[in-house]
DNA sequence: CTTGCTAACTTAGGCTGCTAAGGTACGAGG
DNA sequence: CCTCGTACCTTAGCAGCCTAAGTTAGCAAG
C-alpha cells in the first residue's frame, strides 16, 4: 500500500487550491490555475517550457493555457528570429494588474494557515523542496543522459 | 503574492500524482484517482459522503466516480432500508485484488523518495496532518454552525 | 395524507490535466 | 539546395475535478 504521507500529501494540495480557487473565483473571476501561470510568468518563466516546469506540468497543458490566456489578453506572445519554434511570454499590462490584486489577495493567508497549525514555515519549506529535488534526481535516472549515448 | 511554499506543495503533488499514475497505468491499466478511491474504501469509506472527505473532494465527483467504478466490477453499491439515500460502499474480489496489486506496486516507492531526500517521515508527516487540521478549523469558521442558527 | 426539513446522492455543463502523435524553426553536413 | 537532428510547440481526444441545480429517502408536525 502507499505511504500514508502521500495520501495525505494530496488531500491536502486539493483543499489549498480549491480554497484558493473560490477566492479567485469570487473576487477576481479568473481560476487559481490561470493566476498561477500569470504568476510564474510575472516570476520569470519566459517560454512555454520553462511554464510547464515552473508549475510542474506537462507541455500540452501549457500550451492550452497559454492560448486562453493571450485571447483574454493578459499574455503576450511573441516569436523571435533566430531562436527557432520558441514563444516569448510577457505579461500584458492587464495581466500584470490582475497578478497584482489577486496577489494582494491571497497574500498572508497561507502564512497564517501555517502559524495557526504551529507548523514551522521555513523546514516545512526545506523539506518541500528536498523531495522536489530528489524528486528530479529520480526522474533523471529514469531518462538516461542521451548525449552521451552516441 | 502568494507564498513560495504554498506552491511548491503544489507542483510537488502534482508531480507525485503523475509519476504513480504513469506506473499504474502501465502496470495494471488503472489511473491513480481510480486507485485511491478503491483503497479509501478498503481502508474503510462506507458511503460517498465519507469517500470524498476521505478524498478531499466534493461529493458530485465521487459520485461519478463511484458510478465507474461500479460499471467495472471493481465496486459494489447498494443501500439499506431505514437509512435514507446512502449507499453503502464495499470491495468486489476483483477490486480487493486490484488494489492489492497496486499497493505492491506502489509499496515502499515513496518512503524510498522520502529516504533518499533526507527528509524526516515521521515530521513532515505531522506537519502535514497539522496543516490539514488547520484547514478544517479555518473551513468550520467559515461556514458557522447552523444548528444554533435557529 | 400532505407539507416541510435534512441528509445523501445525481445530472449537466465547463475547465484543465494527461498521453500520443504531429507540426515548425533553426543549424549542420552532404 | 536538401536532408537530417534537435528543440519547442500544437492538435486531438480522453479523464477527472468543479459549481450549480435537481432528485430521493426518511422523519416529524399538522
Amino acid at each position: 500500500m502507499p505511504s500514508a504521507l502521500s495520501y495525505e500529501l494530496h488531500k491536502l494540495t486539493a483543499r489549498l487550491d480549491r480554497a484558493a480557487d473560490g477566492l479567485l473565483r469570487t473576487h477576481e473571476g479568473v481560476s487559481y490555475s490561470r493566476f498561477l501561470s500569470l504568476f510564474a510568468v510575472a516570476g520569470g518563466a519566459a517560454s512555454q517550457r520553462e511554464l510547464a516546469a515552473w508549475l510542474g506540468q506537462t507541455e500540452p497543458s501549457t500550451s492550452r493555457m497559454v492560448g486562453v490566456l493571450a485571447q483574454e489578453g493578459l499574455l503576450a506572445v511573441s516569436t523571435v528570429p533566430g531562436q527557432g519554434n520558441r514563444r516569448v511570454l510577457a505579461l500584458t499590462q492587464a495581466g500584470a494588474e490582475l497578478v497584482d490584486r489577486c496577489g494582494r489577495l491571497l497574500e498572508g493567508r497561507f502564512e497564517e494557515l501555517v502559524k495557526r497549525s504551529g507548523v514551522a514555515y521555513a523546514s516545512y519549506q526545506r523539506d518541500t523542496r528536498r523531495l522536489l529535488g530528489q524528486l528530479d534526481a529520480a526522474e533523471q535516472r529514469a531518462a538516461p543522459d542521451r548525449t552521451e549515448a552516441t
